[in-house]
Parts: C-alpha cells; structure tokens; sequence
DNA sequence: CGTACAGTTGATGATCATCAATCCCTGTGG
DNA sequence: CCACAGGGATTGATGATCATCAACTGTACG
C-alpha cells in the first residue's frame, strides 16, 4: 500500500558512507541558532559504527515489544518508526514518531517501555548497552552527545503534551502538520509535507478518534489552509494562517 | 538570568546532612526491582556538593523563566516545584512537578524552555554547566547517573501525556494522585495522599479547566473513593476502586 | 471583622466520541 | 483489462463531557 511510494519522501537524504549514524538534536549549550545540529563528529561516527550492527526492517515491522527484556538501542538512517503503548481500555497511545537521525530503545529497569514499529522500510543502527557503555569509557565525549539527544527527545516529549493539551481537533492536527513539515525539509522551504503515517497512527498521536482526524483534515482543506495530495502528502496553501493556528496552543 | 529579587541565598542552616545531593530514578539498565533507586554514591555526591551551591527559595519564587539564557541546573533536596509555560492563548500548561531528588534545569541552545516555580519552600543545589562539564570529566561515572535520570524525566513526561490524553476528569485526576501518593511515601503505605498544588495549577497539569477538576475532586468523593482532608491531603477510602480507575488509562 | 483570593456550584453551549453507513483506494485474481 | 474484496478513510446522527460564564461560598490573613 504505502510500501514504494512513502519511502522516498521529501529530503534527499542517504549517501550512506561513513557519515553514519548521525544524530541530530538541539544542544542545551548555548549555539549559534536555534536549529537541530549534528551532534557527532567524524570520529565519534566511526567509533559508534563499530559498536553498532546495521538492521533493515520492512514497513509495519515490530522492532521490540513493550515489557520486554532490553539490551540495545536504535540510531535511525532512513525511515519511520512509531512509539506507542496499548493500553487497559484497548486505546492505543503513540507516544512519538522518530526519523532519521533520532534514538529509541531507552528502557526502564532493563525493559522496553512502549512497543516500537516501523512505519515505513527502517534502516537503523543497533547498538547493545553492553558496547554503549563500553564506548561511553573509550570516548566519554560521545555520552554527552547522548544526553544532550534524550534532553531533546524529552522536550518533544513535553511538546507532545502541550499538543494533546489543546481542545480542537483542528489545532492539534495543524502542530503535528508543522512537526512533519520540520522533518520533511530542516532547511527547504517547499510547501509539501510527507505524512508517511496512517489517519490512524495520527488519531493516536493527537489523542483523537480516527474520525475526529479526517474532519479536521476536511476542516484544514475547506477554509483552504491546505490541501490534502493523497493520503500521504498535504501541501500548505496559507502558511500565514496554518502557522497562526499551530501556534496558537 | 535569574530574577533577581526572588532568589535568597541560603539565610538558614543548610548543613548538608553528607547524605545529599540525592538524584532518584528507575535505572534503565536490570536492576533488582522496578522501584527508583538512589543513583548516587557517597563518593559522587561528595564531588557533586563541592560543585553545587546551596539555595533556598520561598514558595511561590520564581527560579527561572522560560527563554532567559540557561547557566545551571538545579536538584531539589526539599520542596515542591512546577515547571509551566504560558502559551499564547493565555493559557498555562503545566509539564511537570518536581520534588526531592529531582533534576531540573535543562535547557535548549543556552535557554531554558519553561519558567519553574517553587510551590513549597524549596532547599536545591545549583550547578553551573561549567562546573557540571568539569565535572563529567573528573568523574564519568556521575554523567552516566544523570543520563540515566535524565532518561527517567523522560518516561514521566511519557506518562503525563497519557494522562493529559484521557477523556475523563475523573480519571486524569486520580491519576496525578497516584502520582503524588508515590511521592509521599516511597516506600510506604499510608492512605493521606499530600497534595502541595492548587487546584488551578493541578488544573494546568491536567489540561482541564479549574471547575472540571474542582467537579471531579466532588465527584471522587461521592462515589466514596477518595476523601478530601482539607485542600491539601487526600486519604485514600477503597483503594481498590482507585488503583483501577487510575490505570484504566 | 473585613478584604481578597481560592475554590465551589450552577446553567448553557461547543466539541469530540461513538455508532453506523458509505466511499475509496489498493491489491488480487479472473 | 476489468471486476471484486478488504481495509483504510470519509461522512452523518446522536449523546456525553468539558469549557465557559456567572454567582456564590469558604478560608486565610491582616
């Protein structure tokens, strides 16, 4: 279904020599912008590529379930990967998306928290902890890389709050658009966002009914803010107000 | 920086007891239970005192606002903070509560992302990035422990937007008394839940409006589940019905 | 004892969840 | 190449829940 054509999406990334795994985040020090950096240097890529083993896993792949036994974590090259928890009512909670370029695996007591599946074809470096500490000792610089990478995972975990906080279905949708849009290009202005993911992974991401969803996709179409190419893909029409609405909060 | 006329130099008898700074967490790594566990050693905390400063802060002070450039982090020894922002909408939102043991202060590109307030009189060390950074380096051991609370900040950041996520009052609200009866008692099992907040900041939190708590506070009480001791404690009446309203989820 | 603020209670309207029916896209097989 | 099946997505109708506005009560503190 959304097998060929969600892989490419906007951004051509890739040329996979040595300039892998990247990671990617906001320091907490002071720097010259606001934007997300690359936190690793040549030298600590070549480090963590020698502890860590390439995995390729098909679209809609479970990479580990929640609850189960821990022992390593994952630097994404190239794909999509949805957190989430199934919880007592039957809801399902996606707790964040992850892309290129961003970490997942953090456990808690030696155990997975959410479960984590792929959304698109996932190309990612796994690394056990056992090698991560060991790496930690010979090259203590790239520990603090890793936590300024979780400090970064933990504010757009706090973000995700503030988004599921809002009251409109329409305004929630619109801060997911901007995260996606953020993904798509970090630097490019182009106007067209990949959704790579399902109305449904979206409704529990938002905390909405998958119904809720498409009417405020629909709203977002009718007052012309967007517009939606596909399942997959939406294009701003009125960056002025979509921007306006996303960030109202 | 920080604001000047709310911030008061230790005025009282700080004499650390030797037995703090203390830092609390759920490790990541397997550990013997699932409990939070004191991630420091004597030894470290002897080398974190010697890094820190102590402060003391009224309730109500502001300890920083958000987007005032960042220059430390502080680790609650006593006391109650929160940790907001105030949105466009004239909205606040809560992201967190932090207690004794807690760690909070992280910033992004040199800037704090939410204004932080005491609720209680608050005793914490300060650390400055330059000392904490000198720090990592004499002693790696200890970034491992705050990469590891770090990560556990994280997790409830998780679980409060699965709070924030539910639909019902009711069950938002019993979930944040779960949270805070772990707080009181670590390890033991009394039935009077302390709750230091307001009802409007319990509000902020829980992304419903001061009435709809106020109502689900009422309505705890009718189905005789919990009972209101004043505006500040809660005591636990069936336990029962309460663990599973509060894990519905 | 009075003021100010926190909290409660009530009435009304807006928004979303839910149930149900239909549409549409995609992949499959004739 | 087309018909068909199945899951994803859309649309519609109804009810439940919370926000909001407003009035009131309780409590802390001078």
């Amino acid at each position: 279904m959304m097998s060929t054509q969600s892989i490419r999406r906007g951004g051509g990334t890739a040329a996979p020599t040595g300039r892998e795994p990247e990671l990617m985040a906001i320091p907490f020090l002071k720097t010259a912008g606001t934007e997300p950096v690359e936190l690793l240097s040549d030298a600590q890529r070549q480090q963590l590529v020698r502890s860590a083993a390439v995995r390729h896993f098909p679209a809609r792949t479970i990479v580990y379930r929640a609850d189960t036994a821990a022992d390593s974590v994952f630097v994404i090259a190239e794909g999509v990967v949805k957190s989430y928890r199934d919880l007592a009512s039957g809801r399902r909670r996606i707790a964040a998306f992850f892309f290129a370029r961003d970490l997942f695996g953090l456990a808690e007591a030696g155990h997975y928290v959410n479960t984590v599946q792929t959304v698109t074809p996932v190309r990612a470096y796994e690394i056990s902890f056992d090698a991560l500490t060991e790496l930690f000792q010979r090259e203590p610089a790239i520990e603090m890389q890793f936590l300024c990478k979780v400090v970064h995972v933990l504010r757009e975990a706090q973000h995700h709050s503030i988004i599921i906080g809002r009251r409109d279905a329409v305004g929630r949708l619109a801060m997911l658009l901007r995260l996606l849009q953020k993904q798509s290009l970090p630097r490019g202005r182009s106007r067209d966002i990949a959704v790579p993911m399902s109305r449904s992974d979206i409704a529990s991401y938002l905390g909405l009914s998958l119904e809720a969803v498409s009417r405020a996709s629909r709203r977002l179409e009718l007052q012309g803010m967007v517009e939606f190419v596909g399942r997959h893909q939406v294009r701003i029409l009125d960056r002025q107000r979509f921007e306006t609405l996303a960030a109202a909060a």
